[in-house]
DNA sequence: ACCTTTATAGACCGGTCTGTATATTATGTC
DNA sequence: GACATAATATACAGACCGGTCTATAAAGGT
């Protein structure tokens, strides 16, 4: 009785990483459900079964899948360059690595369907919401070893907006110039934070 | 044998309006067609009339209306306000305005349609494009009056992808928290550019 | 007033959208 | 192997998509 088959667990996540990929390059809107299955060779009814809320279903699950995904890169950057210096290069290089492998198509996973769904109360928006806050509690985690709590909150808040400020103009652009400046302005924040001007 | 009449300049300007509303709230591929007829109140006959390109004609119109409007802003705000210790106030505080009267759900016209199209050959993101260009443009004419023509450039570009960052997770979270930080920390950007750290 | 052009009006087209229904095939347990 | 359930497969439904078409109405020049 039971238990969740090897093959539909396959299935459920094959939809998701296509469904991830596909939202992060078009959007909510611009992404079609029989596109995510066509990428990811599932039919229809498996869709459905496996995710009864339909789209948006998929949508919240693709959100956190690739939030996560882009949370440990984060954690496992922060956690090889420990100087504050270079912290920002990492960073944000990583994202650059991104968009120019993608030729500019993908940037941040959860960016444009959160604009396409802001100011509405649907749940992807939440997860792309609490998606963010993932991301900026790491980075203030990270700050807030050399500095106290409260003003590693709001540097990590400042320098994540610049980053995805950047991204998003880089990405638009098909030019990373307005991600390099970002980052180089970022690394004088967090250096001239930690180092107490 | 021809001039344009003054209804059909009304008809199409008010299609224009309603489709930079609509994109800009729910993006490109969010806002159908129809709805923007809907909101025109103009039937589909006229729009294929005065925009024969279909739905991407409407857009570029659409984006290149809205840019000159927030640009026309932008340089009047700038015009008024010659301190520069307050000049990040007065264009944050503008799209903060904005944010809070739409209730969170528009923010940049131009943002999530260019991130919808991006890395595409669409000509409606070299409309976008083109549009951050005289945005940027705007502010780096600004700061040149005080500090050398490259460094504008440079800082400009920084300030806006800054106030872009900021603009985007504030909307996303419904919560200016962002936007407030990214003004303090781009006021603090251009004092010590002009102050010459 | 007449006639040409501009503009409006909306029915209509093929296609695609999300989602449902139902039949069929794997899969795991006993 | 029998049996229940997990999963797949696909046809289908109704709404909506962007766009075309033809007919009609308003406007301007002479």
């Amino acid at each position: 009785m039971a238990t969740t088959t090897k093959k539909g667990e396959e299935t459920k996540s094959r939809i998701i990483q296509a469904a991830a990929e596909l939202f992060e390059r078009r959007g909510y809107y611009g992404t079609g459900m029989n596109e995510i299955l066509s990428r990811a060779s599932a039919p229809k009814g498996s869709a459905y079964f496996h995710f009864p809320g339909g789209k948006d279903d998929v949508a919240i699950h693709a959100i956190q899948f690739a939030g996560k995904q882009i949370g440990d890169l984060l954690k496992a950057g922060l956690a090889v360059e420990q100087n504050p210096h270079k912290i920002m290069g990492v960073l944000v290089g990583f994202f650059k690595m991104r968009l120019v492998q993608e030729d500019f198509r993908c940037g941040c996973p959860v960016g444009t369907v959160g604009l396409e769904l802001s100011g509405t109360d649907s749940p992807v928006l939440d997860a792309c919401k609490s998606t963010y806050l993932q991301w900026s509690q790491i980075l203030a985690d990270y700050l807030s070893v050399h500095i106290d709590e409260a003003k590693a909150g709001e540097v990590a808040d400042a320098a994540f907006s610049m980053i995805q400020g950047g991204l998003m103009v880089s990405r638009i652009n098909s030019d990373l110039s307005h991600l390099d400046i970002v980052e180089k302005y970022c690394t004088a924040l967090v250096v001239d934070t930690i180092s107490g001007t």
